[in-house]
RNA sequence: GCGGGCGUGGCGGAAUUGGCAGACGCACUAGACUUAGGAUCUAGCGCCUCGUGCGUGGGGGUUCAAGUCCCUCCGCCCGCACCA
């Protein structure tokens, strides 16, 4: 008997998928076209357990739909721009290139020792010209739309990274990818504005019904949409006013002051030359060394400084004096709140500390004798707030902002948290800004026809917070584009999300040198039929794809405008209940499993132990396990392949019991699988459903008289639906059993409807709910006959013996319940 | 604080519509084969006070019947968090 080669198995089949080429998507085929995606990796250098599981489950949706007769798209590349090529160059001297390179080349071997059928003929790499030329094409795309600007302002700057960094890549206050500590620098910036599309990214959530819940509910809350009125406030003995946004104009009576965010343009003027200018200028002094988690958390004591200045509330001209303070942010609405700490919680804390006026303008029940110990934020009836007294807050919220706009002093205005997507890097190893600053002309896009601005070579990496391309004197002395005159280039590079925001669609069309892609063939394609990453990319790298998509498809650049159709967030690996980490030295390397027990096994485990959504414990007794399994599979079906070679379809007309009851476990094994697969994703059931099938098998194989025409059959559908899983061992074994073609080439099995109908079922029989007895009865029996034979069941006619019988209930091919007293 | 998710044997997890709780796998126990076994095969395996018993985080409810529906409490994980 020829033990389980898995080595010799999985590199002969490897050689030969990758000669014969066949997990290639055609363009334009008649087929249904299904675009299967996963996550781009990083090219670090060595794939990792959450890789394989990403791309595990990718796989076997891709060889399933492919079974099932799609033209699937089944594409694989590299996000391969980013700081660790830049810091292995500081570090090490070795250019990021090489670093990066060597590093996809590694992972690529991994990825195809895995034997994911992926189309490697469309293969992308972000840092190669040919794809960021690309990118810069969809900057120059943006910037002739308005959409790319370059604006100074405080931004987010990592002192690690030494780069300045986008919201979204700040977590917690701490660098996404680095976790040091980001503070602020006001810099002149590139932009694009996302913000623009805040409304569209918004309701568009609406319309992914194949993403998950919780994904929605992060980007809904990111873009965070609030209702509510813009109101101008006069400042005493100047001309200037001061612009609020509320949420709750319904008590704009109830202002007792107004609060700016340190750092808000107008504080500077009002305090100049006053007493209060020393006091004032060392607050804001102080906050701009805080960094945003100090800042912003709810937990820090609100602190703040009156200015001297006094506004006038445009409702009923009572004047107010103008504060600072930590809790009022600049980048929110317009940097100033109106306060009324009566009804806002975040008011109230602060006026009760530094011994502001509290005014009440809503009571819960119209009385205006009422102390209060906390702000009132409920619901209400209107007080002290003139002729809108006596009605309910929310008819007067309507009342007020026309009152606002009817005078001039307001407006309703819609406010979002999302702010635009800082795009600029002072780094390296990125694809380079097509921007030219010429002494006559200023800032100019580089011409299209003149892409791609190369990454110059002969640059120095100091690591020292200036993009490395300021060193390249080829890099950045230029012609302006415009009047041929002398200029420099744009030294920033773009972050590398620009670059992952539309390489989807450029799988779709990976060779095309005229365009990113061509429309037509997008258009085929798109959007993604299935994506599959992980969830820490819930905003950033989704919502970047989404504004993409969007901003293109209104350029009429992209057919879709929503680029992902379902979406699986897929859950971590994790090793003694933690994520696998070097520090925690919990590392589990695929290349050990794949070497130890073969690529079919890492996979089959890691499909087995959790449903994909969830996370994942490592076992790694659970391997030997599934090892265990797929060397019983070899082994079933390398006894039995000489017997059943040469078998014939199942005679239906000509078998025995045992004959009809292995034929309907295969049966319902192909369905079972086929929608486990389909309708689910759940992977780990279908696993074990084949399983039993292959201990029934075991059991049958040695009967007397096991039919082996039967057996064939079961050997052949149990290979088949385990294809998509274990791609190796079930071409092998395909072959073994004497069949023709690759096994990834054949139709998904059928099941007969048939095959699964059975002559006689068991019910269970209750007295008052519990399991007191067992029967077998025909399938077709009349809900009168079972009850009859329940009744005269032995056992059971001995406990309802002299009992009053209440109730009968029969659930016909489940269970009788007897309720007696 | 708000939002989302979860809680089932020693462990990972099944139970699709309210209908036998614990499929499948791991671990464990006993046996067979064997020079040997960490291979393979067979059997067992929720708990206990062994009953007409108990059991899906706790308590309550609806129902002939609840892991599943309702109420309530507890615990854990994730996301957001002074957003005016």
């Amino acid at each position: 008997m020829a033990f389980y080669d898995f080595l010799e198995i999985e590199k002969k089949w490897q050689k030969i998928w990758e000669e014969k080429n066949n997990f290639h998507g055609e363009d334009f085929s008649d087929k249904q076209k299904y675009y299967m995606l996963v996550m781009f990796p990083y090219p670090s250098g060595k794939l990792h357990m959450g890789h394989v599981r990403n791309y595990s489950i990718g796989d076997v949706i891709a060889r399933f739909k492919r079974m099932q007769g799609y033209n699937v798209l089944h594409p694989i590349g590299f996000d391969a721009f980013g700081l660790p090529a830049e810091n292995a160059a500081i570090k090490h001297g070795i250019p990021p290139k090489e670093w990066t390179v060597n590093n996809m080349e590694e992972m690529e071997k991994q990825l195809k020792a895995l034997g994911i059928s992926y189309d490697w003929d469309r293969e992308v790499k972000t840092c190669m010209p040919d794809y960021y030329k690309w990118t810069q094409w969809m900057f120059l795309q943006m910037y002739k739309n308005g959409l790319a600007y370059k604006k100074k302002s405080f931004v987010n700057w990592c002192p690690s990274c030494q780069t300045v960094l986008a919201n979204e890549q700040v977590v917690n206050g701490k660098c996404e990818r680095c976790g040091t500590m980001v503070g602020k620098k006001n810099l002149e910036q590139w932009y694009f504005k996302i913000t623009d599309y805040a409304e569209r990214l918004l309701k568009d959530i609406e319309r992914l019904k194949g993403w998950p819940e919780k994904v929605k509910v992060m980007q809904e809350n990111w873009i965070g949409k609030s209702e509510g009125a813009q109101i101008d406030f006069k400042i005493e003995g100047r001309d200037e006013k001061i612009s609020i946004f509320t949420t709750r104009p319904d008590t704009i009576f109830g202002v007792t002051y107004i609060v700016l965010a340190p750092e808000h343009p107008l504080v500077k003027e009002l305090v100049k030359g006053t007493e209060y200018e020393k006091d004032v200028l060392e607050f804001v002094d102080k906050m701009q060394y805080l960094n945003e988690i100090a800042r912003t958390s709810n937990e820090t004591e609100k602190e703040g400084v009156f200015t001297g200045a006094y506004a006038i509330n445009p409702v009923n001209n009572e004047r107010v004096p103008i504060w600072i303070a930590n809790y009022v942010l600049l980048d929110y609405g317009t940097g100033a709140v109106m306060a009324v700490p009566a009804h806002d919680e975040r008011d109230f804390e602060f006026a009760k500390k530094y011994n502001l006026p509290i005014k009440i303008v809503i009571s819960p029940n119209g009385d205006e004798n009422i102390k209060l110990e906390r702000a009132f934020t409920e619901e209400g009836i209107m007080i002290n707030s003139g002729k809108f007294n006596g009605k309910s807050n929310k008819e007067a919220y309507e009342d007020i902002i026309n009152y606002l706009e009817e005078n001039n002093i307001g407006r309703r205005k819609v406010n979002y948290r999302l702010r635009d997507w800082l795009i600029s890097r002072q780094r390296y190893w990125g694809a380079p800004i097509p921007i030219v600053y010429c002494e006559k002309c200023g800032e100019v896009p580089v011409k299209e026809e003149d892409l791609p601005v190369m990454l110059p070579e002969d640059v120095v990496f100091t690591g020292k917070g200036e993009s490395p391309l300021k060193t390249s004197e080829s890099f950045i002395n230029t012609t302006c584009p415009k009047c041929g005159g002398k200029a420099i280039r744009e030294t920033d590079t773009m972050d590398t999300f620009v670059c992952s925001s539309w390489y989807y669609l450029r799988y779709t069309d990976p060779h095309n040198d005229k365009e990113p892609f061509n429309f037509e063939k997008a258009k085929y394609w798109m959007a993604v039929d299935q994506y599959v990453g992980g969830v820490e990319h819930a905003i950033l790298h989704l919502l970047y794809s989404r504004f993409f998509a969007k901003a293109l498809y209104d350029f009429k650049i992209s057919p879709v405008d929503e680029p992902f159709t379902n979406l699986l967030t897929q859950g971590m690996v994790l090793k003694d209940g933690a994520k696998m980490s070097k520090s925690k030295g919990n590392i589990v390397s695929p290349e050990e499993i794949i070497q130890n027990y073969g690529a079919d096994t890492a996979r089959l485990f890691i499909l087995f132990a959790a449903p994909p959504e969830r996370d994942l414990e490592w076992s790694d007794q659970g391997v030997e396990g599934c090892f265990r399994f797929l060397n019983r599979v070899w082994r079933l079906v390398d006894e039995l392949a000489p017997k059943c070679k040469n078998s014939n379809k199942v005679n239906v007309n000509n078998l025995s019991k045992q004959d009809k009851e292995m034929r309907r476990i295969t049966h319902y094994t192909v369905k079972k699988v086929t929608e486990d697969i389909s309708q689910r994703f759940n992977f780990n059931t279908a696993i074990s459903s084949i399983m039993e099938l292959v201990n029934a098998m075991y059991q049958y194989k040695d009967l007397e008289n096991p039919n082996y025409d039967v057996l064939s059959e079961a050997i052949e559908k149990m290979l088949l639906v385990l294809a998509p899983f274990v791609p190796h061992i079930t071409e092998e074994l395909w072959e073994k059993m004497g069949k023709q073609g690759s096994i990834h080439e054949q139709k998904w099995p059928d099941y007969d409807e048939k095959a699964l109908q059975v002559e006689e079922i068991e019910i269970v029989v209750q007295i008052n709910g519990k399991l007191r007895g067992k029967l077998v009865v025909p399938v077709n029996a009349s809900k009168e006959e079972i009850l009859d034979m329940a009744k005269n069941e032995p056992k059971i006619k001995a406990l309802i013996e002299g009992k009053e019988i209440v109730k009968e209930i029969i659930v016909p091919g489940k269970l009788v319940n007897i309720v007696i007293k």
